[in-house]
Parts: structure tokens; C-alpha cells; sequence
DNA sequence: CTGCCTGCAAACTCTTTGCACGAAT
DNA sequence: ATTCGTGCAAAGAGTTTGCAGGCAG
């Protein structure tokens, strides 16, 4: 049932016309284009897994030409990405939120989450709408959205002592840069 | 598939035997069986409703002829209860976490999340066991535990303009009482 | 020129923790 | 008598927000 095909390596999108599509879906929403929301745009998209707020403010930071970014607007800009369908908000349930850029139609998709190495798979999972509408309509609700989560344990750590996803994301960032 | 029950109203196991049994709990584990202890034991099994810390706390210090509870406390004893399997944590995703005693063999349930309300209903998923051991099984993973929320708005509210439920639980507590 | 945006820092929420006293075994 | 548990208050972590000055339109 239901084809779960795993999204191994999620393409960031890069940065030809997509910010034309930024600069437009602010403007129609009344929201004046800055060099900071656009700076912070750009290293969203840019990301190829799951980031946290924390870490797009260093990539922002990072974006060439670009004014200084604080952690403020990067919270306030992030609402408006995940509003405008760019990004898409990943709850784990560790305190901090995750972001992923939403390439495509891969909305619904459920996540496993390894505790051993704290990366985060996504993994297609198309019943999960119909599974919401089903049990929602029961308790005469409408459903808005739905998130399914396996966390897991890694299988060759247990075995041989090392994971074989050498810390690609996930690893934890130690501290806090600016306060 | 996969029969979707309804748990409307999950009766909280009262205290006759009960208690004798996370006594022993706590004695197999070399814990010390303290009044506090048993206080908060007593709230949280006799809740018939997801529950915050704060909710329990309040609780606890309203049982009858126990010493003053602190917060430090219940946050300490919470951690216990879960790992006894006496109460299952829900983690909705709004920065606080609900708890819910364990009724029988439910431990395989899904949340469906009222927006409006801020109702948590539980309905038995015995379908994510087998989903979690397939995706994981796929990354060289060992599920460990999986979660599925459905998020969802009142059809009454939207037509009526009020939400049928009286608000039962889940309307947020105002503000935070000992300090 | 007007008003939205930004940066700064303080505030906030929930939870955890160090320490000294007090109670269970 | 030990040692673990408790209460207090402070510390944390992540996120939000009030305010004054700055930039987009």
C-alpha cells in the first residue's frame, strides 16, 4: 500500500527566477521587498535538509552583498515563508523547529527521525490524507493537516558501533553565535 | 481498515489497588516512596483527560492530607510515571507537554487535535506499528516509537459559530499560579 | 514623507538543575 | 545514620515582542 519511496537527497532549489517568485508573492501580500527577506530567502531554499532557525540566520548572514540579518527577522520571516508554501515546518518534538524547503508536492510526507544521529528522513506518505479526512469527519471536524513520525534506532551503530551517515546534518550545533 | 475508535471519554483508573502497584514500582527501582510521590501519582491516574504539568500539579496539591508539592517535583516524577508506562506523553506540538494515563493496551493511538477547542481525541492506529517497522526497515533502522496527529477545525464552529464540545479541556489555563 | 521593517535587548514559556535542608529506609 | 528526595530559585533553550531609528515605496 501506499508507494514509500524515500527522499534520500532533497534538491535545494537554487536562486534563478525563484526570487522573482518571492519578490512577487510579498508584494502581493502588501510586504515590502527587503535586502534582509530576501537574504534569508535565498538561504532557505538553498538548504538541502532539514534546518533550524538558528542555522538559517548563519546562512543568511552568509548571502554575499547582503545587509546584516538578525535572529529577529529571520523568526519573523520564517512564518511568512512557511504561509507562502515555501517552506514546510517539520515538529520533531526537541524543543526547536525544523524547516524544509517545499520542493514540489511533497506535502504529504511523514518523517523518521534516527535518534542515534538526529537526521531526519522524510518519506512519502499519501494515505496519511485519507486517513485524516476519515477519522476527522467522525468527530465532525475538517481536517487541516497531518504529521506522521517514526523515530528509530540506527541498525549499524547497534551492530558495529558507527553510523554510516557520517554527521551530514542533524548533528547538533553546540552553541549560539550571537546573543 | 484498520478499525478507528473513538475514545470519547477515556475513564481515569481511580486509586484502590492502584497505588499499591506504583509503590512497588518504586520500590523495584530503589526509589523512595514519598508522600509527594504518591500525590502526584494519585492526580495523574485519576485525570480522564490529557494534562500539562501545571494542570497536575494543581491536582496534586489538592490531594487530601499531602505535603506540599513543588513543580520541581512533578516535572522530577513525571519522567517516572512515563517509564513505569503508567502515563503515555503526547507531544501536540505547542511547547507543552500533555500526558495521558495509560488505559489498558491504547498504546497504539493517533491524536486528532481540535484548532479550535484545543480538544486532543485519541483514536487507535494499530496500522503505524506496522508502517513504522516498514519505513524503518528501509533505512536499516529500528522503530522505536511512531506518532500521528491529525490537526483539524470544528465544522460546528465554522457553521454555528459555536464549538459543541463546552469547553471540557484543552481551553489554556490564564496564567501560572505558585511561582 | 509615511509607515512598515529592522535590530537590540528584554521578556516569555516551559523545563531543567545546583544547592542545602529534610525525610525515607 | 545514610542517602535520596524535596523546595527554592536561578539558569536554560528557543522564540516572541516593545521600542526607536532606518529604509522601501
Amino acid at each position: 500500500m501506499t508507494g514509500a519511496a524515500v527522499f534520500e537527497e532533497n534538491v535545494g532549489v537554487s536562486t534563478p527566477q525563484a526570487r522573482e517568485t518571492f519578490e512577487k508573492y510579498l508584494r502581493k501580500r502588501g510586504l515590502r521587498v527587503t535586502d534582509q527577506r530576501m537574504a534569508i530567502f535565498e538561504a532557505a531554499v538553498s538548504q538541502k535538509e532539514h534546518f533550524t532557525a538558528e542555522t538559517l540566520l548563519d546562512h543568511a548572514r552568509a548571502v554575499e552583498k547582503s545587509r546584516y540579518v538578525s535572529r529577529a527577522t529571520v523568526y519573523r520571516t520564517l512564518p511568512v515563508m512557511t504561509e507562502s508554501a515555501l517552506l514546510r515546518e517539520v515538529d520533531i518534538g526537541t524543543g526547536e523547529k525544523f524547516y524544509m524547503p517545499n520542493v514540489g508536492a511533497n506535502a504529504q510526507v511523514a518523517q523518521v527521525v534516527c535518534l542515534d544521529c538526529d537526521r531526519i528522513f522524510e518519506i512519502s506518505a499519501p494515505f496519511m490524507e485519507w486517513y485524516g479526512s476519515t477519522v476527522s469527519s467522525k468527530l465532525g471536524l475538517t481536517p487541516e493537516s497531518q504529521r506522521l513520525q517514526v523515530s528509530a534506532r540506527c541498525n549499524a551503530l547497534r551492530d558495529a558501533g558507527s553510523c554510516p551517515r557520517r554527521g551530514g546534518n542533524g548533528t547538533r550545533k553546540p552553541a549560539r553565535a550571537g546573543r
